[in-house]
RNA sequence: GGCGACAUAGCCAAGUGGUAAGGCACGAGUCUGCAAAACUCUGAUUCCCCGGUUCAAAUCCGGGUGUCGCCUCCA
């Protein structure tokens, strides 16, 4: 079956084929490793995960990359300011190095609780700035770039056409609207390669240009090149790198290559937190570790996720997390009666189930309409046992471990809550109602929920 | 100021010309000493508003209103 893609580069949803044989290669622009990820970030990796799970659930093998920024990122776009790396380190008293490892391994524990399939190559900027030298050099030679007191800069106006990703048209923009004009630029929007490090700057390189630490893009640019080549399948990220960092990757490329590095290009929109922007300032930048305080499995915020398109903005509500909790919920214990079930379901209806749901993945990801094939078959009246093995088939492209109970944060209960469960339990056995009810009651007041079900009593925080 | 996106039931949302997917919540019923859970059933004569095109529009066109985002760092 035909896989279609939107394609950011021509804004059309475009058939999608590997460029050599039956390996798909792709990019994925990873995290500046100075801060913790919040769930903003974690829906484009999410989205990055379902890319790879589609591309192998249709028997496609991959080689996708992904790097870890962990110096040259800027705190501004200006090629001034700080590297956010140093500035982390000033700021918790660490060295650049301690502040990466310490965030890259709080990263990748996330994708391990999103349950997030980890690309082949995970590439830190810090151990290629070899690569990233040649490649500034390359860019020098073939008079895309030029030197400045500061820094190499590249020259936009050497490439045909800037800005083809985001459709910006140069001549509409005023230069010094909102960054200084810097004398020594030709241009307006050239961008920094390669910076000249200050006396008292922490992470800087030998290079033919003196002490220097890298440019933002650059790295995006070598590492790519050096693990997938000039041209590959894929480049993922969010969609606010498109008008700057994939951009100036693009112009990098084509300086160096005179190639666009990558085929298709797929972004995914961003989260908004109750209708609007995750921002510091409103105390609403949640992480995955506030979602587990707060008595969530994190896939329960993966299957939220599902609900909508990656292209378009998720709305994230703790109510709509809830949602998304129960739902979760619902569809394990679905799967697990199907597979306590006997009864016969004919190869055809298995088969029909398979291709409305590799039709929705294979449509640009389509996962909400993915999901509706999903609880089809889980709310399927016959429970069989190749129903559950058609669910766990299509949790390879899920990746919420169907088989896996939810977890839920479960605290001890306090032994007064104990003493009266007991008490209640022998109420009930004298079927003293009153008494039960009354008693029922009070855990309530404390803050417990009881149920009573087959297997006895259940007690739950509220 | 420039650019862009979106507006579909209480909430999260699919659907881009053929007569409104799905999930959660709510409500009703079954069950249970009651409650919860579970199971079954149920919801938009209508897709922000006003025009237009068409046999036919949530879907296309024009206008309006509203929300949000980007152009600063962000996934």
């Amino acid at each position: 079956m035909d896989i279609n893609f939107y394609n950011t580069l021509t804004k059309t949803k475009e058939k999608f084929e590997p460029l050599e044989g039956n390996t798909v290669r792709i990019y994925s622009c990873g995290p500046t490793v100075y801060k913790d990820a919040s769930i903003g970030n974690m829906k484009s990796y999410i989205f990055m995960d379902t890319l790879r799970r589609v591309l192998k659930y249709n028997g496609y093998k991959l080689k996708h990359a992904m790097n870890i920024t962990d110096v040259g990122h800027l705190v501004s776009d200006a090629d001034e300011g700080e590297d956010k790396m140093i500035k982390a380190a000033k700021e918790e008293k660490k060295t650049p190095l301690e502040i990466a490892e310490y965030y890259t391994k709080k990263f990748l524990e996330d994708f391990d609780r999103l349950n997030i399939d980890r690309p082949e190559i995970i590439c830190k900027a810090t151990e290629h700035i070899e690569d990233m030298m040649k490649y500034v050099q390359k860019l020098l030679e073939n008079g895309y770039a030029y030197e400045t007191s500061t820094a190499i800069y590249f020259d936009v106006s050497k490439l045909d056409r800037y800005g083809i990703l985001s459709g910006i048209d140069l001549r509409n923009q005023k230069a010094g609207a909102r960054v200084e004009i810097d004398e020594e630029k030709r241009n307006p929007y050239d961008f920094a390669l390669w910076i000249k490090a200050p006396e008292n700057h922490i992470m800087k390189w030998e290079s033919p240009w003196g002490l220097c630490y890298p440019g933002w893009h650059i790295e995006c640019s070598a590492m790519s090149n050096k693990y997938l080549g000039e041209v590959f399948d894929i480049h993922t990220g969010g969609i606010d790198l498109v008008p700057t960092h994939h951009e100036n990757e693009i112009a990098q490329s084509k300086g160096c290559t005179g190639k666009i590095p990558a085929r298709f290009w797929m972004h995914c929109e961003f989260l908004l937190i109750d209708g609007g922007k995750m921002s510091k300032s409103l105390g609403n930048t949640y992480l995955v570790q506030d979602l587990i305080d707060k008595g969530y499995d994190p896939l329960s915020y993966k299957m939220l996720c599902f609900t909508s398109h990656y292209r378009n903005k998720l709305n994230f509500t703790w109510e709509g997390l809830a949602n998304a909790q129960n739902s979760l919920i619902k569809l394990k214990e679905g799967y697990e009666k199907h597979k306590k079930g006997t009864e016969e379901i004919e190869e055809s209806e298995i088969e029909n189930y398979k291709t409305k749901f590799l039709e929705a993945i294979n449509d640009d990801l389509n996962m909400p309409v993915a999901m509706s094939v999903v609880w089809e078959v889980v709310k399927n009246p016959r429970k069989s046992q190749k129903l559950a093995d058609l669910l766990l088939d299509f949790d390879k492209v899920l990746g919420i471990k169907i088989e896996e109970k939810v977890s839920q944060k479960q605290e001890k209960l306090p032994q007064e809550i104990l003493d009266l469960i007991e008490q209640r339990k022998n109420a009930r056995q004298e079927k003293n109602w009153e008494l039960s009810d009354k008693l029922r009651d009070q855990i309530k007041e404390k803050g417990y929920a009881v149920k009573d079900g087959k297997e006895g009593m259940s007690v739950e925080k509220i």
